[in-house]
DNA sequence: TTGAAAGCGTTACCAC
DNA sequence: GTGGTAACGCTTTCAA
């Protein structure tokens, strides 16, 4: 790993016996040279090694190529779908995505929007957290188009890509009603997560009340987040007050995952006893035992999505429009027709 | 959005009515300017909203702050854990992390290497991909530091974060071993791949044979990869030659969770008429159900150490050395003590 | 304590 | 077709 000068334009200009001019034109295959010259730099070039420095490129054209993506956690299946729909849409529009993981908390979000303006990033896609007042009052700042995906802005007129959350809790509550369910609990995150927390309770509410089913506050459980640990504590309560439930919705994949883990505990079985229904649909779903009934949101498409609204919008100069996903319910085995 | 011009530092000189230099002085908190005068231009920053420009800093200081990391694929659990570690470091050093997808056949991977190249990223990280000599001396011309995680390189004297697959291998095996078990099956990747087939396999055979059981080449069975969709055609063939298996080691956690799939299907309980131990230990295992007995990597922690040993890398300007990590058992409920 | 100016590696305009 | 050169936004030496 030696550190040797690596060579310029310059050094290839000197070498080849041109200018710098002409070495540029025929980088970037502009006209101006003769089919000659073009053979001599383009050996010169192959033969000194040299390669362009975007650096210099981009101070002078203003230009990154480049977009970043704010995650609260990187370290799960949704951000890694997200994560992979995202980079296949920048790669072939000839970007690099800059990750960032923000901590859910968002204590490290300002900072890391200061730094991608300071890297002079063309783009942001903001995901699964909520993007407050102040975080888009910087970004408005910084004058480069933003899209959230999963997620949603307080302030209007950012665009985002998502699924409408209510909807799709009160479809999969309706298909657990369809199955001649009547006894439905619910595993939620924190009622008060706008994204993914009250949005669903309401759907889970209002499929409940219209089935005349009377609502009862407690059979919605929750803990502090959606992740398999939080579905523990949550199923014991739930299942304590409850042990006549005959299906649950589960407002996340995890949850639902860690119910399914719960109730063998029980020595309840799934979905003869209790049937249960998940939400995201990530590669967890399939891999459950059994196979796990879930609202899809398709993240890995959401990803590439958002990624071309926003090459949209760099392109446009405008910020542009969201996109409402549609979502479905993917049926395999965790719930009982009965 | 607007697109205002962005003040530069000239700007904020003018504004202030003092020198760029003194401006650039009082940013990098350099020495060379009265407390007034740095209240002063403060001020005019804030009242202008600059920010500094991180690519013409780049341009000068011929830094980039950034390092490219290499996934075949990104959308699964050990690359979110990975990147999760890697990303967590890289910000505490105040590196950016670009993430490239190269999809596993290897066919981008010299693409992404001449990207990187080419924003003068300072550092590379390699992971679950073999590093050919192609790419190492592609690398080598670059002149920055790389390193592997969960993989190896062709060429020596590339360091690389990784257990011992070989050894790994052999200790779950011999851990199903110490359960008493004797008809102990495989569900592997191809035995051609150099990363995570054919050493665990040898580990496996190692192990078998030591304990004086005949090896059966026929009971390690395979697909095209390591994921949960892979398990499901090599436990069947598994099953179908040796429906007297106690036990099956599984080469990753999604082959495990495959076969715990598929053997419920078969009407097997777990552990009671098959124990299966995973080998990995992600999120997944413990989503299990039953959850998982497997050979724990510790895939954030590998992600900020390989991190961190780039890091040095790039200050000492020497490749440095790697490291061996260890692996352990994490007992949890797939396998049954005979 | 401060400012002028050179230079980082490019691109693009203007001349020839 | 080709070359000279200003400019992109910044850091850093050198002088004052």
């Amino acid at each position: 790993m030696m550190r040797l000068n690596k060579p310029t334009i310059k050094d290839v200009a000197k070498e080849a016996k041109v200018s710098i001019a002409t070495v540029s034109r025929i980088l970037n295959n502009s006209t101006g040279y003769s089919e000659t010259t073009k053979q001599h730099v383009l050996e010169t070039i192959d033969r000194l090694g040299y390669s362009p420095n975007a650096i210099a490129r981009g101070l002078i054209n203003k230009q990154s190529n480049t977009i970043g993506v704010l995650f609260p956690d990187v370290s799960g299946l949704i951000s890694a779908e997200l994560l992979q729909g995202i980079e296949e849409a920048s790669h072939t529009r000839g970007f690099s995505v800059i990750v960032c993981k923000t901590d859910s908390d968002g204590k490290k979000t300002l900072d890391f929007l200061r730094l991608l303006q300071e890297k002079q990033v063309e783009g942001i896609i903001f995901t699964s957290q909520f993007l407050t007042k102040e975080f888009a009052a910087f970004i408005e700042k910084m004058a480069v188009p933003v899209i959230t995906v999963s997620s949603y802005s307080e302030q209007d007129n950012i665009p985002s890509v998502k699924v409408d959350d209510e909807a799709a809790a009160y479809d999969a509550v309706r298909y657990l009603i369809d199955c001649n369910h009547t006894e439905i609990g619910m595993l939620s995150g924190p009622p008060t997560d706008p994204l993914a927390g009250a949005p669903r309770i309401a759907g889970y509410k209002r499929a409940i009340l219209q089935a005349n089913i009377p609502y009862d506050e407690t059979k919605v459980a929750w803990d502090k987040g959606f992740y398999f640990e939080h579905g523990q504590l949550a199923f014991e309560k739930l299942y304590a007050l409850h042990p006549d439930l005959t299906a649950i919705f589960a407002a996340s994949d995890e949850l639902a995952v860690s119910a399914i883990s719960s109730a063998y505990k029980y020595g309840l079985r799934i979905p003869e006893d209790l049937s249960i229904i998940g939400y995201d649909d990530t590669r967890l779903a399939k891999m459950a035992s059994p196979p796990l009934t879930a609202v899809s949101q398709g993240f890995e498409s959401m990803g590439m999505k958002a990624a071309e609204l926003l090459f949209q919008a760099i392109e446009t100069g405008t910020q542009g429009n969201g996109e409402k996903i549609k979502h479905r319910i993917i049926e395999r085995n965790s719930v009982k027709k009965h």
